[in-house]
DNA sequence: AAAGCAAAATTGATATATCAAATATATTTG
DNA sequence: CAAATATATTTGATATATCAATTTTGCTTT
């Protein structure tokens, strides 16, 4: 099994760097904005864009898991930003809708999040980007395989 | 701001490709063994080859926080894996040993950990990898830059 | 050696991830 | 339509991440 400590790194520096951005873009959404979390907003941005999904949906779309979509979305509800509107018993059927509060939240932090992204890929060329999404893509891939072997 | 684009889908790709490979990985060593997480066996495996390291510098050489450190490592000792020796109640003296069972525990689960490794970059080319870790490195260097502009 | 300061370690609170188990709802079948 | 089954959602338990606050320990300086 060659280039063991290439792997090794690679995955190393593969934890860091999700955790470096995550906090690098966590502590500016913090700066212009109180308490929301990089994953709320993201599964806010979802609802906005496609309201009739269910969290199941949402869930795969965000590519989290159904249990953290259930809690984001209590939180979000319990914040104000997203409305349960019609059942709220079954909730399969409540619809959920980003509310007033939710639609100026995301408009304000749009551009703190773009430049996040901006930010920590600055300097590297896109070819290089984008074998570095190929590469992820293939691990994604690799570790999706139906194991039979 | 141009490639927004390409960066949105880089970072949905970084963060699916951890959480899918720590999930591929975490199946296999279940498979296996019992319960243990693979951030603990980074934690175990680095008082193993590093016994002489304080809580704090354990952290930073397996780039968690000190908090978590704080807690893996009560749960490994509370698990039999790891000793405390000498003085229980001041944890900067005490050193910290890994156990007989946790020793081959390491030996026994290294092959699964080298095996999840591997496969998971099953297919893509050494240069490419390396680009990758470069996009990696690059990304970390910028969101830990001082933030002055 | 005592006081004060710096560093290390812990704890508390909250959010997320994960798996398993339990509910609830929808769909299919008889 | 009722029962069986499939799917969606929730909940509980535990682990980790993060930040803030606190405690502990170590070191320096008298």
């Amino acid at each position: 099994m060659p280039q063991e400590k290439l792997s090794v790194t690679f995955f190393y520096f593969l934890e860091k760097a999700i955790r470096d951005y995550r906090q690098y873009a966590q502590r500016n959404i913090r700066a212009g904005f109180g308490d929301i979390t990089l994953d709320q907003i993201l599964v806010l941005r979802m609802i906005q864009d496609q309201p009739e999904l269910g969290l199941h949906q949402i869930a795969e779309a965000v590519f989290k898991d159904y249990a953290s979509i259930t809690r984001i979305v209590d939180l979000l509800v319990r914040k104000g930003l997203l409305f349960r509107l019609g059942n709220d018993r079954n909730r399969r059927e409540s619809e959920l809708t980003v509310s007033p509060a939710g639609d100026d939240l995301l408009v304000a932090i749009q551009p703190i999040v773009a430049k996040n992204r901006f930010i920590a890929l600055q300097g590297i060329h896109p070819e290089e980007i984008e074998i570095a999404k190929s590469v992820l893509a293939k691990i994604i891939e690799n570790c999706n395989e139906k194991s039979d072997g």
